[in-house]
DNA sequence: AGGAACGGCGCAACCGTTTGCGCAGATATC
DNA sequence: GATATCTGCGCAAACGGTTGCGCCGTTCCT
């Protein structure tokens, strides 16, 4: 900046006005020659020492379990499309469910001065995360609430898309329907069973325990708990798979077993899957607005650090049920092939 | 840190050697003095300072064109593993292939004074990519080599590769094999099709440019070019297609026509999808190490930062067959039901 | 015992911007 | 024509660390 400064004729203050202060400050032909000089000199200017001087970056954090999770993968390129859009960067980081990974990164993005945060957190170290909001930076969960605290936060009805998806199989006739579920210390999960039992009940189907299994969200376990009801003296003829690695897992163990959808046993998965429709049958699933959650995610933490004394905004997302071949009308086992 | 300092009873200079500088220079009683005080106020250090003094970041840029692309989001997973092990942090740039926004992206990593970026280039802007580096940010070229200037980068063999893929092809008994392809200024697409070409000219099957189709690497041209291969009066019985989406983009043609795999076609496809193995049939791919990019390059970056004038490395990586059901035996068009 | 070498610490300059304050000259006010 | 107001610009102090240099006290060597 002294370079262009001295090329221009005029003082580095009088440079830093033109170029990002007041221009009104400045008089037109200084303005001209301050600019011709920044060009020549191919001159960029140094956030770090702009941010410095402010206290605050353009920089925000995202810290989700797993890039390679297609749900995060959309929440990612939404917020960095508005990101970019509003100039500020995305910094990533993935903790794989590890709080104290997920406890680091938290680390990282004060050090960095991050301006805010969008995080899908563990709601293990609700005191790692505290501490970040008493240091001043915004904070906007996503997926999952942040257990201790209110934060602005964009969500999934989570419940109203799982009633909606089990009461899809109900009507289809559907009454041995299992659930293939998640860790319950995550309140998705929870949520998502809530609708499940919530549907069943409406229906008056009382539900059975051993239809109903916990795992962790990951591929591995949605494989054998798959097989563990498939193994079952009295089947279930229609399964929920509560997100979309379960999902994954579900399928590798139908196929494992050469169970045949819908015909044997329908499915519904929670979240799409990138190639959900190009699957034989087609999944009928749960969509998730990911990329939406995004973008309204990156949205309300701009908001906040423009209003940081506006109110606690808590964002619900619809999901909507996309039928397509993979839930069928329950055939009794003596019809089936 | 003043106040650390206060509390401790030091300067900060001791404070700073104490918590980054040469702890050798500080006594052991004093140094546990400062940890403590440090511990007590919860004092995060300053990055931005930090930097602004050694000019430099621990900051690195991931340039591609859209983290949706799931090649890219193993890239970005890979990279930020190795990132973060180093204690580097990885920002994140979405491009869509538009060399404007690409140029603003490197714009943004300059003014953030990242030390380094991996970047999946448009190519059409060599200049602006080259002022970069006359800044002095090292970058490191993934996926396809940057036009004008040598760089260090990873790439994948992707004739061979190529090549492996469509001799399978030639080994069951295929002799109209046709290419889906990419790009022509995108060196990849061409050098998937010298693959292409080579394996054919081997097996001495005549190219037939009707079989020769070019696209843009999008699931939509994908689609057509499908479509119009099943339009041809003798239809190809094989098809190799260059990218993910085109492939993605072909399934859905077949499906749309009803074309068997691989009875009546078979396909193979570069770079593997989600749920690959899951598809019906499951699909045979070259599969790239597409995780190991983005580990190679981040540590290609992490290194060249370490030693600024070591010789640049090109890191070629092998891509490998993975046989699955798509791909299989000639059969005339009679034998076909 | 006197000087050299060394270990431990503080002083102060520096990194590149922003911005409050002050000053000079031009313009408006009475 | 003197005073008040405004406009355009420079001076210099921050922001929060790092680091070369110098000072002091101790230990080691002869």
């Amino acid at each position: 900046m002294a370079d262009v400064a001295a090329r221009a004729g005029v003082s580095v203050a009088t440079v830093s006005r033109a170029l990002s202060g007041d221009r009104k400050q400045v008089s037109a032909p200084v303005l001209q020659r301050i600019i011709d000089a920044a060009e020549e000199l191919e001159y960029i200017p140094n956030n770090l020492a702009r941010n410095m001087r402010s206290g605050t970056t353009r920089i925000l954090g995202l810290v989700i379990s797993d890039i390679g999770n297609p749900f995060f993968t959309a929440v990612a390129r939404g917020a960095e499309d508005v990101a970019q859009q509003h100039g500020y960067s995305l910094v990533l980081s993935n903790t794989d469910e590890n709080p104290e990974r997920e406890a680091a990164s938290l680390g990282v993005m004060a050090a960095e001065r991050a301006a805010g945060v969008i995080i899908a957190t563990t709601n293990e170290n609700g005191t790692a995360l505290s501490r970040f909001r008493d240091l001043g930076m915004a904070i906007v969960a996503i997926d999952r609430h942040i257990a201790d605290f209110p934060t602005d936060s964009v969500v999934v009805d989570n419940e109203s898309a799982a009633y909606e998806a089990v009461t899809h199989l109900v009507r289809l006739g559907h009454r041995r329907i299992a659930i293939v579920g998640g860790p319950s210390d995550a309140d998705t999960a929870r949520e998502r069973q809530r609708g499940y039992e919530r549907a069943l009940r409406e229906a008056r189907i009382p539900i059975h325990p051993e239809l109903v299994c916990k795992g962790d969200f990951r591929e591995a376990s949605g494989l054998t708990m798959t097989r563990c009801l498939l193994d079952l003296p009295d089947p279930p003829s229609a399964i929920f798979a509560v997100n979309n690695l379960t999902t994954i897992g579900m399928l590798g163990a139908l196929r494992e077993r050469g169970v045949e959808m819908p015909s044997t046993v329908s499915i519904v998965g929670f979240d799409d899957i990138p190639t959900g429709e190009l699957l034989d049958p087609p999944l009928t699933v749960v969509q998730q607005p990911t990329y939406r959650v995004g973008t309204r995610a990156a949205k309300l933490l701009i908001r906040r650090l423009h209003e940081p004394t506006a109110p606690i905004q808590e964002v619900v997302l619809e999901a909507s049920l996309i039928v397509r071949g993979s839930t069928g009308p329950f055939q009794t086992p003596q019809e089936a092939p």
